[in-house]
DNA sequence: CCTGTTTCTTGACCTTCGTCAATGTTTTTG
DNA sequence: CAAAAACATTGACGAAGGTCAAGAAACAGG
């Protein structure tokens, strides 16, 4: 049980816009649960027995084939939901990018709690069809997309979401931090290491954008880098 | 105005479920439309007037770059919902891949009505979730799979999907109809016309599949496929 | 502050797939 | 039925990006 009241994304949450009644309700079949980075949460075809918002930190959703080969096929932040309603096996597995704070339910106690709570369907109806655009927008990054226009693409995208996060700083140009390692951004591009790494560089050089450390981004010429993410 | 207990999809689509009064309610503000083979019924970027239910044939939702490439990020057959609810603008065209019959709805009045009836809401969240699923998995095989792996995954899928369709004809061994021509199957794989054609030839060639004729399929060996798909 | 470990970059080489072009095969149309 | 159009196959070639390997940079823990 959880005391939503004090919830740093009460707001942002599908939880927004119960009443205080409900919020109560919804709060005793939740409860709020610490994940270290790296730590997986639900794994691929297994039963996911949960649903959970995420309060703090990054995760990724990711498919991988036998053979080792990862894709990231959605990458969530606080106040994204996790897992999936009325279904008993997770499509993909959920790990920890970062550590981060969850606040989990017991999907099949969720999914109850939902079928009485039109408002809050309509919520995950909203959000769902935002991350399904999302990821159709991605399938045409993957299917037919340059190295180059991918990097770009990826640059423009996360600076953007980032910025909802409070995550980022605001210099003279756009600068943010990577809440990802050169792998991760490999995955979910559809790209190997070196390609992403390669490009990274090469942008640098062409002084589009600037690397002052692993993790920071800044985007010195934002009109060029539409340009090229095509 | 439409009598939907006469439509062919009556119990499939996101219609069923509910009763004869609010079955008539619906039907006031829905209207069939036939569409031709090739014809648009929705572009990318503009404003989307309408939502709709598939009655009949197959339609692409495609994604276009500047320049002309192409990627289909998804494929809908009768019973299947078009378009963006609670959202203005179409975030990809929808173009008929054979002739259709479409069941449309002025958004707006669709949204209202939704915004009445949570078991609609409830049925259109558990196609989204499907939706999203299905677009997830795919974005493996467009960021992570080779050409000959995406054009068996791509045979198995389709056998699959047709299977519920009743578009298929149940020979000796797995055969089906294909909905679409060489390119079309490029643009859904992210490939060219050539790989795609390549790859089929080959599997011919090896005995896994046979082709007789541009549009038909027969898969021979169906574990070796799965195999192949990775 | 040093050392071992992890992560990132860079280079050389090779494979897969895309490009361009020619040819073959269905389907459509007058 | 002939001619044209649309669609599909095949081949030769090249380029983008993957693979393998080495080295550099950043980080963590003692």
């Amino acid at each position: 049980m959880t005391d939503c009241s004090l919830c740093t994304v009460r707001n942002r949450a599908i939880c927004a816009g119960l009443n205080p009644v409900e919020l109560a309700a919804l709060g005793k079949i939740g409860r709020s649960q610490k994940v270290r980075a790296g730590q997986t949460l639900l794994w691929e075809g297994d039963d996911a027995p949960v649903v959970a918002n995420v309060i703090e930190g990054v995760l990724k959703l990711g498919v991988s084939t036998e053979d080792g080969r990862e894709q990231i096929v959605g990458v969530v932040f606080p106040s994204d939901f996790i897992g999936r309603p009325f279904g008993k096996e997770s499509p993909y597995s959920v790990t920890a990018m970062s550590d981060a704070e969850v606040c989990v339910f017991n999907r099949s106690a969720f999914d109850e709690f939902a079928g009485h709570h039109p408002e809050l369907q309509n919520k995950l109806l909203r959000r769902t069809l935002d991350e399904l655009d999302r990821a159709r927008h991605w399938m045409m990054l993957l299917g037919r997309k340059t190295a180059e226009e991918r990097v770009a693409s990826f640059l423009l995208e996360i600076s953007e979401r980032m910025a909802g996060q409070g995550c980022e700083y605001h210099g003279p140009n756009h600068r943010f931090l990577l809440p990802f390692g050169r792998q991760q951004i490999a995955d979910i591009l559809g790209l190997t290491i070196e390609t992403t790494s390669r490009q990274l560089t090469r942008m640098k050089a062409d002084g589009l954008i600037d690397l002052p450390s692993r993790r920071e981004v800044i985007i010195v010429d934002r009109p060029s880098m539409e340009q090229l993410a095509g």
